[in-house]
DNA sequence: CTACACGTTAGAGTGAACTCTAAGTCAAGC
DNA sequence: GCTTGACTTAGAGTTCACTCTAACGTGTAG
């Protein structure tokens, strides 16, 4: 069990937005009896994983639409496939900005190209001594 | 030569934006003897520009600064390496981007494909019949 | 037992990028 | 000439995702 301190080192997330996502209702982190969060490592992978979709934009209440799916899911009435339907369209998202940063990384590689033909001298950043 | 409702249809991007890019120092278009503006082909490209940019995350006061070297630039002082370094740390972002997208594609699809194993006859989305 | 680092809360503040409003000007068609 | 619709401006408002503040409670090392 990890309080969220060590949730936030480990996960290079400031407290102040770990309690944001909770308020936020993407995190239920359990409490001490004085009321102190604690984290166990099925909600450390979880963060990891919402990290992970906001790093690819999607947006705070897509996260919290799947987390009630989730909580929603009972024996008498499964949500999984709706769950599914969520990722799909991410997925998608993903692969439409995949294709939008892949072909301005062109267009950038074309304008430099163009720049270094003006100063063949000058080598790339990256190849600079240092 | 463009109004900016048509320079607003061929980008797609509502006047409001447009102007707001002016005011930002992005755009320097003409003007007609009574304000309107006046948009050439050398502006609707370099918005175009300016659109794949702003796409992939370039702030807006960057983007001026490339425009501000630009202007800068004459006979007795060229400023087209300072360009260069720019576009060269905008391409970095970029890489960037794509490698922390393309690694979340990758476990947004495991996800997807476990949650197909608990629903075998469903087909992905883009699969199904219509 | 006390210092003090770390935890808690509600709610306010921030910054980026739009997005819109209000009040007015202007140009073209009937 | 008049209506209609597109244009103009300064500046206010919105949304998103944090980010911080203030005032207070907790737990442990010396």
């Amino acid at each position: 069990m990890y309080t969220i301190s060590e949730i936030s080192q480990l996960t290079k997330t400031t407290a102040h937005t770990i309690r944001y996502y909770e308020k936020e209702g993407l995190l239920f982190p359990t409490r001490t009896a004085s009321g102190i969060r604690r984290y166990d490592d099925t909600q450390l992978n979880w963060l990891r994983f919402v990290l992970r979709l906001r790093a690819t934009h999607m947006p705070i209440e897509q996260i919290r639409e799947y987390v009630e799916l989730f909580l929603a899911s009972s024996e008498t009435h499964d949500t999984s496939l709706e769950r599914l339907r969520l990722l799909e369209v991410h997925q998608q998202n993903v692969r439409d900005q995949l294709a939008e940063l892949a072909q301005t990384e062109q267009l950038i590689a074309d304008k430099i190209a163009a720049y270094r033909k003006l100063h063949p001298s000058v080598a790339p950043e990256a190849f600079r001594s240092t």
